[in-house]
DNA sequence: GTTAGCATGTAAGGAGTTACATGATTTT
DNA sequence: AAAATCATGTAACTCCTTACATGCTAAC
């Protein structure tokens, strides 16, 4: 299992954390903390719940379905045969294991560059508040440094394109570019010292995210 | 050949329209031009070329090879056998055929979905300059209305997530997403404006890259 | 009654990464 | 002499998308 498959694999365990959820939503909110305008596909992502589940990681449940859209019992009246809510359609629901949490918490102290990759960090970044308070810094770190090289080797070509023939659109983008990627490195220069000031007043503090830490 | 390898395709057709290169050259603009932090392998690059020649977008040529860095003839005077500037070993140089030059200007004139893509809009945008100023208006407002899309899904998750439970890192990144998209949303409006008036200047101006318009 | 949204899946195929392999040249 | 950079390539593999298939429920 490769990195950016982790990425994946970490965005269902952290959602699945926070509550159970069934496939078609889970996906929703994957769209949102992947942080791409393209959609992950469902070819990729049922495949996928089934390996989890075969991994232990997951459990199927069926669900007890609550209503589908607001609290209203569907004021037409008809199929209220399905008790307390009228279930769409089968809808299994994902749950986390012990052995998930544990996996997850794994997931979550590998700070590897692979963790200031474009889409990995904010998978990492939106699950920071169970993150070791090291492993976040070092992943905040990663992350500036990766993009202050790509900064430098953005300018270099600015700087070189500029004086030769110019291109008006592509000199915009170059521009817009770079102050998107500054104004990203500013971002994490101040999330950085945020955690240093921290890391002073709360000393040592484990990852909460092992089953063997809770319970 | 579906929409999202045309995207690698038209980054080396636009990059060699400019000027020949070879593929450890054309591999750095590229990491460049597509805006990732995350680098093209090897791997995707060179069956890619040898694909493209096999077409007829492109033709190889034996480089003569200019000096390798500055235009001195390396100071140490050993290896000077090589009459001017020294190669550094084989270096396939890339050219765009005549066939390229229309299947560049081809795949410039798609606006469709696939070119408000994350990696791919940016690609077009760096070759706007060779775009129809239709084409180029669409691709914009495209790109807009995605962001504006994205914009409202993680919006909605912001008011509800912002209601229950805090999570203060998770917060912060949602904050960070929309402030990132309402300022590229504001990029492309200004870039849209901008458009609309110069169509008002200037009527129909044709695609000036089909090698039938050219010469 | 038909469209749109919810919900789950499968099969085939394509694109791209990783790891490996080679070798020249430049710099330290 | 070693390390870094330049330069090109291949084979295996993984991941992911696309397109298809099914069926239920809500709204128009």
């Amino acid at each position: 299992m490769s990195r950016r498959s982790e990425m994946l694999e970490l965005a269902i365990l952290g959602l699945l954390h926070d509550a159970p959820m069934h496939g078609y939503e889970l996906r929703k909110q994957l769209n949102l903390v992947m942080g791409t305008v393209r959609a992950l596909s469902y070819g990729t992502l049922y495949p996928r719940l089934r390996d989890m589940v075969r991994q232990g990681w997951i459990v199927e449940a069926e669900s007890v379905a609550a209503s589908p859209r607001g609290a209203r019992t569907s004021r037409s009246g008809r199929s209220s045969a399905r008790a307390l809510g009228g279930s769409r359609r089968t809808r299994i629901t994902y749950e986390l294991t012990a052995d998930g949490k544990d996996r997850f918490g794994d997931l979550l102290d590998q700070a590897g560059p692979a963790a200031w990759e474009d889409g990995v960090f904010d998978v990492h970044f939106a699950f920071f508040a169970r993150t070791n308070p090291d492993v976040r810094l070092r992943i905040l770190e990663g992350r500036r440094s990766r993009l202050e090289e790509r900064l430098a080797r953005i300018r270099e070509l600015d700087a070189a394109s500029n004086a030769r023939r110019r291109d008006s659109y592509a000199a915009e983008l170059r521009r817009h570019s770079i102050e998107s990627a500054e104004r990203e490195v500013h971002w994490l220069v101040e999330l950085i010292e945020a955690e240093r000031s921290r890391a002073a007043t709360q000393p040592s503090d484990d990852n909460p995210n092992h089953s063997s830490t809770e319970t």
